[in-house]
DNA sequence: CCTATTGTCTACCATTTGGTAGGCAGCCAC
DNA sequence: GTGGCTGCCTACCAAATGGTAGACAATAGG
């Protein structure tokens, strides 16, 4: 496996194709295009890979696995209620932000549906259910707003995403986000979610 | 205009764009399998809209010219303070689970980016900026959280919208969704987002 | 009845795209 | 040094795609 610049050649083609399948969409991104992005041509990308679905499922792959530690890592901190909440989705936020181009592909994923081989709702299942058996015990303690856990979720998530691929979008178009702007949207966004979330 | 079932051919054509765009993608639907489901040759597409992309700026003109209509219509009911709020996002998930091809298409070209000659963005400018007052206003008379009231309509519209994407998403891969589930989907919205908007 | 217009179709075409076949340089083990 | 393996490349290809050119039937107007 040979490195160039310190990062396998693999990996930089795994990188690329995040990017492209985040931002410009599966279809709209041609094996060509990533080839040339760097510096390669086609067919090497498809010695790595057999196919470009196959591509497409080793991305999903890698950034289930990385978005599981995200998560994994900001539980492990060990806050209770409904900070434990916001202390998940300050996690998520961080690494939107660096990383803005995952959560593009989640939402790209989520339009290809499960046709996909490597289901990635399937894949985060496990993270889901766990999520929703500590809202509905925050419920049940009565921290949280009453409700169906499930559906609160998906709100959560849905706002969260949006947010992290607006942002996304408008890096994408080259509008600048400034660091005070961001710490602003992260502020007022937790001060929403906060406000829709607790009892 | 010939007329088909009392249907125009270009309205037609621009329904099954609408479908077609809004589910599975701008570039994931080829002009040959829009036609082939009209039971049509594509060059009669072409008749109608000199290029593909001349008919994506349709669809969008005529979506927009919709949205428009449904908040116009949500705002003379005349309710105030929160109330209006919660009419307009009333009045747009009827027309979201009425027809959630739209909201679709809203995200899709969301990712298109604008470099789409049709900016839908600057076309729902004037009502945006129109929201845009009337939450700072609430917002002065303490019937609404105070912060960026940018920040929290965005916040709003990617809820709503998320949450409308996941439906139509379910519904395209044929998940039923009952009108009983879906009743419960609303109301449990709507008290999520009267919770995070509510001073 | 003829002519012009309208709406749709058949016949092509150039380009793009994912993918196959196979060559070739470098490196490593022996 | 030589045989095989690894990583990347050149040369193609078949299918799909957006689009052009132009034929043809129906309809409407005078």
């Amino acid at each position: 496996m040979a490195k160039i610049g310190d990062m396998t050649t693999r990996d930089r083609i795994l990188d690329a194709a995040l990017l492209g399948f985040g931002t410009r969409g599966y279809e709209a991104t041609a094996l060509d295009t990533l080839a040339a992005e760097l510096g390669i041509r086609k067919q090497t990308i498809l010695y790595w890979f057999a196919s470009k679905e196959a591509l497409l499922d080793a991305v999903i792959e890698r950034g289930a696995i990385e978005l599981a530690g995200v998560f994994e890592a900001a539980l492990a901190s060990g806050s209770t209620g409904v900070d434990r909440i916001e202390a998940v989705m300050r996690a998520v936020f961080r690494y939107a932000v660096r990383r803005p181009q995952l959560l593009g592909l989640l939402r790209e994923v989520e339009r290809l549906g499960p046709s996909t081989a490597s289901d990635l709702s399937e894949r985060l299942r496990p993270m889901i259910e766990r999520a929703v058996r500590n809202v509905a015990n925050l419920m049940h303690l009565g921290v949280v707003r009453k409700g169906d856990p499930r559906l609160m979720l998906s709100f959560l998530y849905s706002t969260i995403l949006g947010v992290a691929t607006d942002l996304q979008a408008q890096r994408a178009f080259g509008v600048p986000s400034s660091p005070a702007g961001l710490r602003r949207l992260r502020r007022e966004l937790f001060a929403f979610v906060r406000a829709a979330v607790v009892a």
